[in-house]
DNA sequence: AACGTGTGTAAGTAATAACTAACATAACCT
DNA sequence: AGGTTATGTTAGTTATTACTTACACACGTT
């Protein structure tokens, strides 16, 4: 791995363990195994650091191919696969989540850009989706919107909890357990 | 207000708003009015304000009492009025949950404490609720923990976007829709 | 051999932060 | 009146941190 890369991964490492004012340059570098001021030859400031940290990771949401996969799925089957599509993205990159969520309201735009983009593009896939089930009848009519954040919201908060809360009282062995649950109640309230 | 109450409001703000490093001293002092060495009179170091901050608001949810007071109200009825206290408790606290969601890491023992008051009440109150329900048989049989995570995590998420994330697509003065909807999705998801 | 590129070492600068020392003032209690 | 208490003012100290300067080494290319 080359030294850019180097010190990209111990940034995302220690910003997301520390924070973004907890994590300093030298304790970054010492981590990557290279001097401090290689660092800053390769990032002309610890912030710009950072927002390619953020960048770097910042993913096309794996939700969005997601529609015509499940196209031949039930409406049951289909949701669980988002279910854990979404909680398995969210594990994928649960340090950035981590950063995202605890600097996001101290720190500037991009970050609330690329946030927006996750989030928003994630709820737009399966709102659509809703609308498209709408159609062809299977569902009772409501806000495909707010169903999909009622949706993710359950999800969602459970990572959280789950990850950051360390409200264990459920393993993860149980996901499983928790996708089936949530799901069930979801879908005999909108059918 | 006392001298010492006025830091520890200032305390509060500032921790919210910029994290236990981002706020300093000087500033929590300015914004309280008084000297800078006035507030280590008071507390011994920085981190003993914080801590006094964090025990200071912490206190018992309003919901533990509200079990019989919806004794008499339909399902639905329950549902809204329960999903309405607990956006208004999440919102009282705005500035601790937002705290607790930024410092965590940091200071694991203590945020949990609060945390675990705030969010296992509330847990436990609504899952009795459900366990009530389904004696009386106004809902289906499923497992009332999780059913009260999947209810509270809706709103939570909700509630986390609408302050934290800035996901304004929803007004604050829609969040009857909001609490509407997802209380009927709950409900028809439950009985 | 000469040169550019990427890196290291060592030392240092400037700013900021937590926290302190010394002394003054004003209010209150006995 | 005298003493205690809570506060202010001013000017520190000490530690840390983002970022820099200056120089040297190693490597590959020409």
């Amino acid at each position: 791995m080359n030294t850019k890369d180097k010190i990209l991964e111990s940034g995302l490492k220690l910003f997301s363990k520390k924070g973004y004012l907890g994590a300093t340059t030298r304790e970054i570098a010492k981590d990557a195994g290279i001097a401090e001021i290689t660092l800053f030859r390769h990032f002309p400031s610890k912030e710009k650091l950072f927002e390619a940290v953020i960048n770097i990771h910042s993913f096309l949401p794996a939700l969005k191919g997601l529609l015509p996969e499940i196209a031949g799925f039930s409406y049951e089957e289909g949701l669980k696969v988002i279910a854990k599509r979404f909680l398995d993205s969210l594990a994928e990159r649960k340090d950035l989540v981590r950063i995202m969520h605890s600097e996001i309201h101290r720190y500037n735009e991009k970050i609330h850009k690329i946030y927006h983009s996750i989030i928003n593009e994630t709820l737009k896939t399966l709102a659509s989706y809703f609308a498209d089930m709408q159609k062809k009848g299977t569902v009772r009519n409501f806000d495909t919107e707010l169903g999909a954040r009622a949706f993710l919201g359950m999800f969602f908060s459970y990572f959280d909890a789950e990850n950051f809360m360390m409200l264990r009282k459920y393993k993860r062995t149980d996901t499983d357990t928790v996708i089936k649950e949530f799901v069930a109640i979801f879908i005999k309230g909108t059918v």
